[in-house]
DNA sequence: ACCCCACATTGAATCGTCTAAATCCTCACC
DNA sequence: GGTGAGGATTTAGACGATTCAATGTGGGGT
């Protein structure tokens, strides 16, 4: 029993109250406590404080759906991402997140898992909810539903994806990266060379892999080997890499670019275990530059997106859009990736 | 202009329609065309048709807002994790969200970042959303906030933390699993132990450690080292190893349990850069289990705790208090670890 | 003593949906 | 042909917060 401790069922008996329960203890009308949370100065000081107090003692908190109902726009931003548990999804997030702080905003996040069932169900649901507005990196930029969310109303900017019009978007040149890591590659001499990605249907892979061979095949004599996943996992890159790692050694690439860090780590520890030395037997670069890549067994190689700064973009044009409303032209902003060499794909620095 | 195609600027003027441009439409009341979204067996075939039809050729979408707040509840539940970077609480949202699909209910995923700012901040916003309740892994159980959440009116369950009364809660017996790595290691013969871990304050870490060290110290001649992270990142396992890895062998612990995959992952690269044997020169037990700790370079010895299951029954204890209402009595659901273990904590697995 | 203005507060309508009660129809049955 | 039963549909009033026009109250100025 222990003194007025609340244990579990007081609910329902005692129900948050609303203003209108504030109003009446404070002796004044339902209006003037809207005034005294919305716009304060209007307000009589001595009004204001019993309002406040009475605010207090009865543990009032704002019902958002009924503000959100009147108000017709709510302060919440659906994040639709492709898989929460890599850490540049996780960036990205964050940069949302601060930016959306700075608005008074909130963000809910999503994972569709690269799955086009999942994304669909959790837009429905953000749709519902009347967010005011969605950033999402889609499975596929064309589907026909996001063009339907928008001319219903509901605001969308693409993200690690350049819209063609129609949207605004962020995104990274992502055939440059593949450029870089190409050059990079090819630089170092390497002539029999894998990319490794996938869906090859998902444009940032088609992409990084268009620029990455249209770079690696201006050399001479150059074997480019193209393998596909269907999920850009730590443990789909290891059952790649174990694959690689079992060719004959003339036929087994010197050198691997693959599409995302999960997969390169993946690929990585592959070659450890089937005990090929990196870089020596195997150079790899990654593409995303997490920051386990950095921390790897061997530092890896990858192609740096600026995570945080592309989640904090994209905010920034969605409210721009919200707040532009007519007036609204949608925008394209395009970051360019960096390469970052580290001990994956540069032997002249092993042991540095 | 291609065609009838929707560009940027049409909202406002099209606005989302609501039941009442529907009902106007199809010919009939708003009531009618809410008893075909809620009870369509009520309402005559013909009519049901002509509703339906009205609802597709306008686009309407249901008004999440609207319904909850003449319901009175929410279709939404929070979820607050110390770090969605972690899989363990990828796999254990995964868990929730699954059971939470099947209630017709939408989980709002939200990252506290082991902040005990950043979590306040989300507890605000879920309550002013007035979410049908909350799951969460809090910085401290016994924040008075999560108390005065629940007489508000907000069922809270405590998610990998046992709660003593006054909430629902689903844990792991974090006791056991630290002994269970005890048992492990001093059976293996170490006899210098490192137990890696943060903040101690945190209940999971404190138990784990409290087992581990009681489990240890049963045996003869046992030295634990005891280091503090504040964070459980790779980052930071990483750093402790190189810390380890630079003392001299005959005070360098031959073993250690680390509180969690990840720090062990960090620990683990550190020994490899620091030319160290896994598991010769050090066997390492990491904690969770998460899909990385399998696919490691040396596959990592780990305390299996059922995340998603943990994510399933914390959502099914929420649904169970909502629906209870009135005669719910709040339960501690307790699960039981396991140790798996593999190469990096067992010498005898070598090339196995 | 009167008027008007400024400031403070109130009242009422509104947002979109749901539901219980009320009304409307039609048809079967006597 | 009248009556009532039953199904189909409509009506009206919440839900909680916001906003703006309308009302109230002093006090200063003449």
């Amino acid at each position: 029993m222990a003194g007025t401790r609340i244990y579990g069922r007081d609910r329902g008996t005692m129900a948050t109250p609303s203003i209108k329960e504030v109003a009446h203890r404070a002796g004044v009308s339902v209006g003037t406590v809207s005034n005294v949370l919305n716009r304060p100065w209007i307000v009589a000081p001595a009004t204001r404080q019993r309002v406040q107090d009475s605010i207090r003692a009865l543990g009032f908190v704002r019902n958002e759906a009924a503000r959100h109902l009147r108000a017709g726009k709510s302060r919440t931003v659906g994040l639709v991402v492709l898989d929460v548990a890599n850490p540049f999804f996780t960036d990205l997030a964050e940069g949302a997140e601060a930016l959306a702080y700075e608005h008074d905003t909130v963000v809910m996040l999503c994972n569709s898992k690269t799955d086009p069932v999942r994304e669909g169900h959790h837009l429905d649901q953000l749709e519902q909810q009347r967010v005011m507005g969605i950033l999402i990196t889609p499975f596929d930029s064309n589907d026909p539903r996001l063009t339907a969310l928008v001319s219903r109303g509901t605001p969308v900017v693409l993200v690690d994806r350049a819209a063609d019009r129609g949207f605004c978007s962020v995104s990274v040149d992502d055939q440059l990266g593949g450029r870089l890591a190409g050059n990079h590659l090819i630089e170092s001499g390497h002539r029999r060379i894998a990319f490794i990605g996938g869906p090859f249907t998902m444009q940032q892979v088609s992409d990084r892999m268009a620029g990455f061979a249209a770079t690696v095949e201006r050399a001479d004599d150059v074997e480019l080997q193209r393998y596909e996943v269907d999920v850009m996992g730590v443990v789909e890159g290891r059952a790649i890499g174990e694959k690689i790692a079992a060719l004959p050694p003339r036929s087994r690439p010197t050198a691997a670019f693959l599409a995302n860090d999960l997969l390169a780590l993946g690929f990585l520890q592959a070659m450890s275990v089937a005990g090929l030395q990196v870089p020596r037997d195997m150079a790899i670069v990654g593409y995303d530059d997490i920051d386990f890549a950095r921390a790897a067994a061997v530092p890896l190689s990858s192609v740096r997106q600026p995570a945080e700064m592309l989640g904090r973009s994209a905010m920034e044009l969605l409210q721009e859009e919200v707040e532009a409303a007519e007036q609204h032209r949608h925008r394209q902003v395009i970051f360019q990736p960096d390469l970052i060499v580290r001990e994956s794909s540069d032997h002249t620095r092993r042991g540095k």
